[in-house]
DNA sequence: ACTATTTCCTGGATGC
DNA sequence: TGCATCCAGGAAATAG
């Protein structure tokens, strides 16, 4: 399940490849979709747009796109002026979505489509995939939406589950802070007064982004704190030892290309090391590594947690 | 304003 | 072998 190491080595791998490339055009499946934003405005804010760059917010992947210049004289796709879209001579510049061609060049669109920077910001959920691969190569079941590229290459979305989700910016806010940037002030400051779990508030994408379940177990473990305690009891200076635990565990994932479980693989096809790493995450009943006590699984919120009854108070 | 629980979704694992 | 059931989990929705 891709959380902020996995997201990373993808938004790295990505980035290599299709910087600078351009997207024609994109097919978005049939509905239900895992779609945030409207199809029509996905395809209208993202066709046409050069790929200036691809970074990752917490657990998105942000496709920072730039409208590239075309070729053809009258630019069809910016019809503000709503040359009242007949059924005339329609530019067949989107091949494939035709059921969503009327709309693209309606009202729909605000005037913000006069800026040409725009973002296509896509969430993995659990079993998303993002392929970069060539036309001829087998659409794999649950497909949702494949991107034509100038290079001749498909950008292609995959997810069994739905859980992850599509949609379009112009200024994206993923919300919460980036762990690995946080500093001990700010850090502390988000979980003042809470009383939730501090597993729950790790997880927490408002307070901070990119932390999922192996993470928040995997950095508890290390701070030695039990995932229940509640946040609010936690002191200070534990409060800059998690900090630290949380950096610690998230770049020795992004260094090992993430954590491979089940339905990870990483942009390249390859899958990442950190679940060798594991201390407790999937461990239950395996010795913990520091004390050799089994290791302990308990629900909190729905999610399992792992945890060393010895080592973690 | 918070916190806790439920829901979404499919495929793989498990049990009879 | 086949079929039902459970489980995984991020985040939005809903309930408390």
């Amino acid at each position: 399940m891709p959380e902020l190491p996995e997201v990373e080595t993808i938004a790295r791998g990505l980035a290599k490849r299709v910087t600078g490339d351009v997207i024609e055009s994109v097919w978005l499946g049939e509905k239900p979709e895992p779609l945030k934003s409207p199809a029509h405005e996905i395809a209208a804010a993202i066709e046409h747009s050069r790929i200036v760059s691809v970074r990752r917010m917490g657990k998105h992947i942000v496709f920072d796109l730039e409208r590239a210049h075309l070729e053809r004289a009258p630019t069809p796709a910016k019809g503000r002026r709503s040359k009242t879209k007949q059924p005339g001579p329609t530019p067949k510049l989107r091949a494939s979505s035709t059921k969503f061609e009327a709309l693209a060049d309606g009202g729909v669109r605000s005037a913000r489509s006069e800026s040409t920077k725009s973002q296509w910001i896509v969430h993995l959920g659990m079993t998303g995939r993002l392929q970069v691969c060539s036309p001829k190569d087998e659409v794999l079941k649950h497909t949702h939406a494949i991107a034509k590229l100038a290079s001749g290459r498909e950008l292609r979305f995959v997810d069994p589950r739905r859980f992850g989700r599509l949609s379009v910016a112009v200024d994206f806010d993923a919300g919460g802070i980036e762990p690995l940037e946080a500093d001990a002030d700010s850090f502390i400051a988000m979980f003042r007064g809470r009383k939730t779990p501090i597993k729950s508030a790790l997880l927490n994408q408002k307070l901070l982004r990119g932390v999922g379940n192996i993470y928040a177990d995997e950095s508890l473990f290390r701070t030695g704190i039990r995932p229940r305690r509640r946040a609010s009891t936690i002191r200070r200076d534990q409060f800059v030892k998690l900090l630290a635990s949380v950096k610690e565990v998230l770049n020795e994932a992004i260094a090992l290309g993430g954590s491979s479980i089940s339905d990870y693989v990483n942009s390249d096809g390859e899958e990442g090391f950190f679940q060798l790493q594991h201390r407790v995450y999937g461990r239950e009943g395996e010795p913990c590594l520091v004390c050799k006590t089994p290791i302990k699984r308990i629900v909190i919120a729905g999610r399992s947690s792992h945890y060393c009854p010895k080592c973690q108070k």
